[in-house]
DNA sequence: CGTGCAATTGAAAGTACTCAAGCCACGTGG
DNA sequence: CCACGTGGCTTGAGTACTTTCAATTGCACG
């Protein structure tokens, strides 16, 4: 059974939420230059050149693809030591938004990638890097082909809850849209749901942007699909 | 916009199927043992031990995730060439099977990485492969997120149709209940939906397992959300 | 104390799913 | 050769869940 689904996956914190791609770029720092991004801040829009690949250094940074029709997929959040922006192609395949104000590290990708490719250990250490980005890339999948809404919303909460250690809370970083996004669903359903959560007693929201987990393992059953959404 | 809902990604061929990541592996076949499987055989099981990963020499090889309820997500399908089964965890994420029968070449993994790994030339190679595939996962990503049931069932159309070059109709390797776990949709939806564009002359139906498609232009704007569903 | 955007709620409409049969091609045994 | 199963595919009816559209409320800010 797939680990994404079980309750240790979104709490053990064994996977780090957004941190697998942290390697020590000490040694590929030359040429490479700050950006300073406030929220809602474009980094880059799909289609656009794309002569650098990025590392958060502060902030949060969002990676998605836009629609025809205007509706967004939010392929995935970054925070401080992620890298995104990387990929074979010569343009961007998607589009790169500041979700809080941060700063990113701008490397130029040609010379990146190759500084990678020739150094054995750098390279092993990037491969396994990709290799566990797919792998969440494909959870995701899991999520948005299988969940219902209650079980994505209850899953993203456990993953936020799990990577931000603080004991004041958990802090929505992003907006009812972006999560909406992110998942698959619209903003309302977001909404209800999370409504229907807190009228369960399973978390108390103390503001729009902040909230308590009171239940754990009725989320983690949530999740799960032990518990009838209902 | 998305190249994935854009009508030439499905059958220009610029990015084929599956194939990707089809790196000359002459070098790397030391150590290399080949196995056949027919039809449903099991080749790996989520959780076991990964001391190889594997290329498909001939068939069709499916990589899925089960949940607790049985219900699966098919996370790909991989025909001759693509390389399968990496990851940079000891044990599987997901389980394989033969979609059809077929033969596979097992490399033992390390050894395989390794070598990779200290040539910067197949290093910068299957970093590209490697990103190539995550791209197409975060397009299915989007399949899942954000299309209907009769835009993925379109759009697999499309790529099958794009992937078979064969003018005597496009044949489904693959079940229905492959179809639907692939496409985050049960099989009754997707029959549904094969039998509307049957009716609407999208295509037309050989046998179950054999169709012909009549108006591709049509089909992609289905896959686009351009034409309403019905 | 308005203003404006974000978040929430309600009602109605779809969309896809569940459950339950029916259909069809194929292989087996009488 | 044909009845009988079997498994995969198709269809139907009813239901549950999610979205859509339309307000309304809440909150930060000037």
């Amino acid at each position: 059974m797939t680990a994404l689904v079980k309750a240790e996956a979104f709490h053990t914190g064994a996977v780090p939420f957004n941190s697998e791609i942290v390697i020590d770029a000490s040694r590929l720092a030359a040429g490479a230059s700050l950006k300073t991004l406030r929220a809602g801040e474009t980094l880059f829009v799909e289609g656009d050149r794309a002569p650098f690949c990025y590392q958060v250094v502060s902030g949060v940074i969002k990676e998605y693809n836009t629609l025809e029709d205007g509706r967004r997929q939010v392929a995935d959040f970054y925070s401080v030591g992620d890298l995104f922006g990387f990929s074979e192609a010569k343009h961007h395949l998607c589009s790169a938004e500041a979700v809080t104000d941060g700063t990113v590290r701008c490397y130029p990708k040609d010379a990146y990638l190759r500084a990678i490719s020739s150094s054995p250990e750098l390279s092993y250490q990037f491969l396994g890097a990709l290799m566990s980005r797919l792998h969440r890339t494909r959870e995701r999948m899991i999520v948005l082909g299988r969940m219902s809404a209650a079980q994505r919303v209850a899953a993203f909460l456990l993953r936020l809850s799990a990577e931000q250690q603080t004991l004041h809370g958990v802090t929505f970083l992003m907006s009812r849209q972006d999560i909406a996004d992110h998942l698959g669903l619209t903003i309302e359903t977001v909404c209800r749901i999370l409504t229907s959560f807190k009228k369960s007693r399973l978390i108390e929201m103390k503001t729009a942007r902040l909230f308590d987990v009171l239940d754990i393992a009725a989320l983690d059953a949530v999740a799960n699909g032990v518990a009838r959404p209902h």
